[in-house]
DNA sequence: GTGAAAGCGCTAACAA
DNA sequence: TTGTTAGCGCTTTCAC
């Protein structure tokens, strides 16, 4: 393997200046900086990461904790953090962490004391407050997805808010007999989105007038099958079944509409169906929804932590960012046909 | 920071005999051993790894290299691989990889020179030979999914059989008029997929005795919308169109389904669907399809490095292993009706 | 079984 | 503008 050594050795200068022409830093005159870089091109030779992490204490690697990486919501925010991060020259080291306490802690000691990576960007994970205090007193950025963490910059949609847009949406439209179809209250994903979304829901049906006991919540699982499932059951009777549904996910509503087409019920004629996400397939189903931009939320979140990297003054926003959320009309919600 | 220096004073040893307690090689009593690991842990100690790195040689870092991550089928190698990994202690570096040249080497280059990782994973990405030849120059592990590299441990499905697995099953079943949807023969992925499948498909239908005039292909985007486009367009005729369909993705066929119900065409009485991959939603629409089990491809390959690293005389096997496929029926295939 | 000492390959003062 | 020097924190011979 060649060594600084030899560059220097080929260019007849020391490792020093080697050292400053390819690394950019300190000052070097042109015309030794072209014979370095072309006595290192000709010999291929790459700086060694670990001596070069080893004396600057800076490994350019970033940290990403993510519970899931299947799935379209989480694949498209390690897509949009990837991408950012490659294109600022650093790299990522994924940890697919589920929140079982043990592997989670596990992977905290990882981040906290060896020293591999220069930041850490938490995706969907409730850090509890020592964790942070830890983290931060570290000195590495972090920055996370998914909500509110105490003293760290995050963003994500405002789920309560987003989920009142839904409804409000399906209220404006007409309709009274409103399901909500979310994620199960005692598998909370972190940060509570699931009661947070069905918050968003009553807030929204009780500033529409509708007495508490005319709404409904129904739990599944986050997915098409869950969808589907709740979709056969809850819309079998048609005396009973509610005109619109408000579906926690866009793939919980694409089951639900699958379930409908097979009951022969249509949607939106005899069913609006609405979801948040803006999912791929939502194009396909008509579906409306509310979009959030997943990849440009992991971008987000690259641009706090290398930033602070980088720029010795700044510092990211103290808190939360509510990222912008919006509704996107399909024709899975139309004027309700009169029964 | 705590370092090495402070757990060997409060253990009361050298530095060296630390490293011997904490790495586990070389000669420690028992006793001090438990005396450095209380001591480490009372510190919260951790070696640095940039440090370890520089004397060892080793990061303990893997590299994978994928060109999708938000697809089924890729998303759930990287989860396969990334479990295996993680099991085994080691991290994991995620470049993701679009085929584009320039963005390719750019990666090539960090993996070539740059210490960062261990050994290498490449997902559905075709190696040329000088470039295995240079990595496998540097001594460095390398595995390949998605198929053959020359001289470096591969594993996959082998496509063309999967292909006419799928194709005979159609066969078997009375079905003479078979479509093949598959991908875009100009935009192949690596490894040629699109025409692997296609060829097992035509082999199928040859050894059956079908000329090749009566068979046919279309291609399409890999996913469900792709399907479903094509479906509208090929379904629409009731008297053209065929009485089986083998799409070369589950996603593909899903679409197709799709298409159908809407045409009001009954699966299986009117159209046989078989796809490939056995994906989650395979499930939901009956869906026959050939199983790839894309998770346990992607732990094989952390193997194939992974024990490569660990065990100086062990070499995985030279070239590439198929692994075996299997069909999985489900409702969506049946006797063609008389017409 | 344990310690002393010599680096791993680089960067960052500091001098020149 | 460039070279000299002293480490970064650890592992590993080699003695003992």
């Amino acid at each position: 393997m060649t060594g600084i050594e030899d560059v220097a050795a080929l260019a007849g200068v020391s490792k020093a200046t080697v050292s400053r022409a390819l690394s950019g830093r300190g000052y070097v005159s042109p015309a030794t900086r072209d014979r370095v870089s072309e006595a290192a091109a000709s010999l291929g030779y790459v700086v060694s990461s670990s001596a070069s992490s080893l004396v600057t204490g800076r490994s350019n690697n970033v940290g990403v904790i993510i519970p899931i990486i299947n799935q379209w919501f989480f694949g498209s925010i390690l897509d949009g953090v990837e991408r950012a991060l490659l294109e600022r020259g650093y790299d990522l080291m994924l940890y697919n962490v589920s929140k079982s306490g043990e592997e989670r802690s596990r992977v905290f000691e990882y981040f906290l004391v060896r020293k591999r990576v220069d930041a850490i960007i938490a995706v969907t994970l409730e850090i509890t407050p020592e964790e942070a205090r830890s983290l931060l007193a570290l000195g590495k950025p972090i920055a996370g997805i998914g909500g509110p963490l105490e003293g760290i910059p995050t963003i994500s949609i405002d789920d309560v808010a987003a989920a009142r847009l839904a409804t409000e949406h399906l209220l404006m439209l007409g309709h009274r007999d409103i399901l909500h179809v979310g994620g199960d209250l005692a598998e909370q994903m972190d940060f509570h989105v699931h009661s947070k979304r069905l918050t968003g829901y009553l807030e929204a049906m009780e500033a529409a007038g509708i007495p508490a006991a005319e709404t409904t919540f129904v739990a599944t699982a986050f997915d098409i099958p869950g969808g589907y499932h709740v979709g056969k059951q809850v819309l079998g009777d048609p005396r009973r079944r509610p005109t619109a549904i408000f579906a926690a996910a866009d793939e919980i509503a694409i089951g639900i509409i699958l379930a409908a087409r097979e009951l022969g019920i249509s949607v939106p004629d005899d069913l609006s169906v609405i979801g948040i996400d803006d999912h791929p397939l939502a194009e396909l189903f008509g579906l409306t929804s509310i979009r959030q931009r997943p990849g440009e939320q992991g971008a987000q979140a690259v641009e706090f932590v290398i930033r602070q990297l980088e720029e010795p003054g700044w510092a990211p926003p103290p808190r939360h960012t509510d990222v912008p959320a919006s509704l996107v009309t399909r024709s899975s919600t139309a004027r309700p046909r009169v029964r």
